[in-house]
RNA sequence: CGGGGUGUAGCGUAGCCCGGUUAUCGCGCCGCGUUUGGGACGCGGAGGUCGCAGGUUCGAAUCCUGCCACCCCGACCA
């Protein structure tokens, strides 16, 4: 671990991917950018998907699966969608392998070449689509809400563990409604849902707003988005939502008969989130010890480390720390008892730090005699020693507290972190020297845009929903604007 | 796909330029003992197709050729 967090990205970079693999939670697979997440991340993504599912449930909607492989003539209906994700397709051409002739091993066979190639699904708008065709007649049909939890693959020239692998694991909703007005109140119903997920749970500040149109999802009318600020000064597009409009249901002729018996297209939205909200969990939180995980989506919520010469020692110990642990599961608290004897407690002291377990008890001899136990939140790493009968609602007091605190913590660096621009030469700077989000205005076009890209790498990030209006010019050419975008570097 | 780099034990590495005993060191792993309130220590031990395939040579981790994989930087992207 890299001894402090520093905004050089090479630095910040390389302390993440340490982070991410001494913590347990991933490491690369060796197959082309994919990665395998292990247990322990693996159960923060249970913990995110059981969280949001719910969300999702409490707002009407219900899961369904489609399939992996998507033939290629559907991915080209939608002509911007298809122009989207035609680079970085993985395609399947043949579905037999034979012994080689010539002794050289296993190879493709010819013979069993497919008629029309599959294409491994980047996301599943069509495949979805050309579902519903068959499932939409009538208004009585509408709204159709669901969403599905699945692997897409997208082959990207470059990876990064759970920021960019070439597979990644996601949800994706997919709504038909029968008017425009009802629809864009779903892309933005679940834009909230995000935003709510993010604050309340992963204590994660986000920006909701939309994205410029050369930003805009392949195929969409509007892109909602919530964008992030991670500790190193860049920002990372956390979730979106969009706004499809009839654009998959005029490609793939989902019509329905309206109460006058007249055939309209149906209005769509697509929303998603993937395992980049782990990348994001880490790099908001995570300090030089290791992990911070918010108490809602930790795995562990509290371990207990008995400290003890001897089994008679480890004995009395865990007779008195069972009714404990009895009690705070009870109360639906996880706890993690780890009376292992093959290492000293020093050891895994340094371990959950770096797991980010959110509070932690320390039991020996001391606090056998003293009937107390030593609380240490992971947030602060505070230590201090509580008489035993009064440890349940400390406990319940941390969690709760540590989920405020760390939230207000990236909130504050937030907001240090935005800063208002007026000039093309501060914007510069302020890039340059302190990174972060910048507001600035900005003429609405794509060429200033892509040359504000070309000169600095930064991009809009967002137009803020709650942005007010203010009267001012361009920063680069000018020109009138009547409002601040959020500028910022990006993952 | 361009530019750069690296492949040696589970991980991280030395050795390579200048070929020559049994391939170096640390972490980790196994055994025994002592330890246990912030990443223990001692002693002993196991573990290697030196990325792959050819070639040069009495002899190749080291030199030559070809191939493969991975990493970093760019272009691309959630």
């Amino acid at each position: 671990m890299s001894k402090n967090l520093t905004k050089r990205e090479e630095d910040y970079s390389k302390w993440y991917n340490e982070l991410v693999v001494k913590a347990d939670l991933a490491e690369n697979s060796g197959v082309r950018g994919c990665m395998v997440i292990k247990p322990y991340g693996f159960a923060i993504w249970e913990k995110m998907q059981a969280a949001l599912d719910k969300m999702f449930k409490e707002t009407g909607h219900e899961n369904a699966y489609f399939p992996l492989f998507i033939p290629k003539s559907y991915l080209s209906k939608e002509a911007s969608h298809v122009e989207g994700f035609a680079k970085e397709c993985a395609v399947v051409t043949h579905y037999r392998l034979k012994n080689d002739e010539n002794g050289s091993g296993i190879i493709v066979d010819p013979e069993a070449k497919l008629e029309e190639e599959l294409i491994v699904r980047p996301t599943s708008e069509t495949i979805i689509w050309d579902t519903y065709r068959r499932w939409i007649q009538s208004y009585r049909d509408l709204p159709l809400l669901i969403n599905q939890w699945a692997n897409v693959v997208r082959w990207e020239m470059r990876t990064r563990l759970f920021l960019r692998t070439a597979e990644f694991l996601w949800q994706e909703g997919h709504t038909a409604h029968a008017t425009e007005r009802e629809a864009i109140d779903e892309a933005e119903l679940m834009l909230g849902v995000y935003a709510d997920f993010a604050e309340n749970h992963m204590a994660m500040p986000v920006i909701q707003g939309v994205k410029t149109e050369s930003e805009r999802f392949a195929g969409a009318v509007e892109t909602y988005c919530i964008e992030a600020l991670m500790q190193d000064g860049k920002a990372l597009q956390a979730g979106t939502s969009h706004f499809l409009g009839q654009n998959f249901a005029k490609a793939f002729d989902v019509k329905f008969a309206n109460k006058e018996g007249k055939k309209e297209h149906v209005w769509a939205t697509s929303w998603g989130v993937s395992t980049r909200l782990m990348g994001a969990l880490i790099m908001t939180h995570s300090d030089d010890n290791g992990l911070v995980l918010p108490p809602k989506l930790a795995p562990i919520q509290v371990v207990i480390v008995p400290i003890y010469r001897g089994l008679e020692q480890l004995d009395a110990i865990s007779e008195k720390v069972a009714p404990l642990v009895k009690e705070l599961r009870a109360k639906g608290i996880s706890v993690k008892y780890d009376n292992r004897d093959t290492h000293k407690p020093g050891f895994k002291f340094n371990e959950y730090e770096l797991k980010g377990v959110p509070v932690r008890l320390a039991i020996g001899q001391r606090d056998m005699d003293n009937g107390t136990f030593e609380v240490a939140r992971r947030d602060t790493l505070v230590k201090e020693t509580i008489a035993a009968n009064a440890v349940v609602e400390k406990i319940e007091f941390l969690l709760d507290d540590i989920q405020k605190n760390i939230y207000k913590k990236a909130f504050d660096y937030r907001k240090e972190n935005i800063t208002e621009v007026d000039s093309y030469e501060e914007f510069k700077k302020v890039l340059e020297e302190k990174g972060g989000f910048i507001s600035a205005h900005w003429d609405g076009s794509k060429e200033t845009e892509d040359r504000i890209q070309t000169e600095t790498k930064a991009t809009i990030r967002c137009i803020p929903l709650d942005v007010e209006e203010e009267e001012g010019v361009c920063m680069v050419t000018g020109k009138p604007s009547n409002k601040r975008v959020f500028f910022a570097k990006a993952y």
